[in-house]
DNA sequence: TTTTTGTTTTACCATTCGGTCAAACAAACG
DNA sequence: CGTTTGTTTGACCGAATGGTAAAACAAAAA
């Protein structure tokens, strides 16, 4: 690619691909786990044409694990101080799993990443994910002592949370082996739902 | 090894050795990110000797996931239709959080081997794991209909449990970043028990 | 002690891995 | 048109991979 110059539509289109298809391998495998063949593959170019979009493997899966943090974090972001402390923490569960249904491949590829250490995050991790959690935290924290939830502890909350949404996303296999291929996800909203209304109410 | 004669202490030994290194190894990078040369430097063994007492990479696997899923199993297999329902779910969660605390290795190993779609033990998850779960969502439905708990769908039930405790062990380096390397147990213990207590009471 | 059985090592092999290079090819522009 | 810029390919490289063969070594049985 020359220098820096202005982004072809080549360029734009090729780079969706490969970062398609590395999100497909890498969510699959894990980073040790995939090959740059895998993912030039499914990306419908050659291996040697990958490498003339992204300086090497590492570099994909650094910039899916960035853009990927970010957009996990929207939904927490997303929790208003001011609104109602209820709504406002089932209204977090609910764009969760909706995350986990829509974007199974990202939860996976987090998973994986986190499962292995997160060697390529732990940064991001502590300046991005923790500061926000730790707010977050306050205020749930405030909402309790006001009495607008029951006194729960707002980090294991929060955990619970990511654990619950994503386990659908993550565990899927073994979801749908036990469920006989059922869709899981109508069933989990209501008792999520169902969770938190009963947790939360104080 | 010489055919299937008695096995020599020195066998027993190293063939711990290996699994032990493997579950390390393999827990922490997945079947396809593991080497056996790495397995065997664990283990204190050269890699031909290691290939000694194990056909192959995936025979230490295989026997990994079997052998885990087994132990994996007991607490549900030891929910007793018969005891105090609220109590017996609780002790579930309770035995599955400490082999969270206990076995994160384990927890691990099993949930990469999932996220990366079971290609080894999908058999054992629809003959071992699913006829267990659907006697005990049975166990669990009777319960709710004798109105020994609240009405909960027993598949996202146990579901959660699962996620909820395994997150501890999976998702080990996420929790402790969070919260600033403290040890998660203790509050996760209390948190979990307030929540199960307040769903399940009917 | 000799022989047998069990264990470990050294040297090796074919394949796959991430990555490079230079040349061929295509697009856009003057 | 020709030239420049951007894109793709085929051939290749050194290192690492899973695995093998055979011989050296150790332990125990005879």
């Amino acid at each position: 690619m020359g220098k820096n110059g202005p982004t072809t539509r080549i360029q734009v289109k090729n780079r969706n691909a490969i970062l398609d298809a590395g999100l497909d391998v890498f969510s699959q495998f894990g980073f040790r786990g995939s090959t740059l063949d895998q993912i030039a593959e499914t990306a419908g170019l050659s291996k040697p044409n990958l490498l003339y979009y992204f300086p090497s493997k590492e570099a994909i899966h650094v910039e899916l694990l960035e853009s990927l943090l970010d957009t996990w974090l929207d939904p927490l972001r997303a929790m208003n101080p001011n609104g109602d402390a209820i709504s406002e923490i089932k209204a977090y569960v609910n764009r969760k799993l909706e995350m986990a249904r829509e974007f199974p491949r990202e939860s996976r590829l987090f998973a994986n990443e986190i499962l292995q250490g997160a060697p390529r995050i732990s940064g991001d991790l502590e300046n991005g994910l923790k500061p926000l959690v730790d707010e977050k935290a306050k205020v749930i924290r405030e909402w309790s002592a006001a009495g607008k939830i029951a006194d729960v502890d707002p980090y294991h909350l929060i955990f619970s949370i990511w654990a619950m949404t994503q386990h659908y996303a993550d565990f899927d296999v073994q979801v749908r082996t036990v469920l006989a291929n059922d869709d899981p996800f109508p069933g989990a909203e209501a008792y999520l739902n169902q969770l938190f209304t009963k947790l939360l109410t104080p």
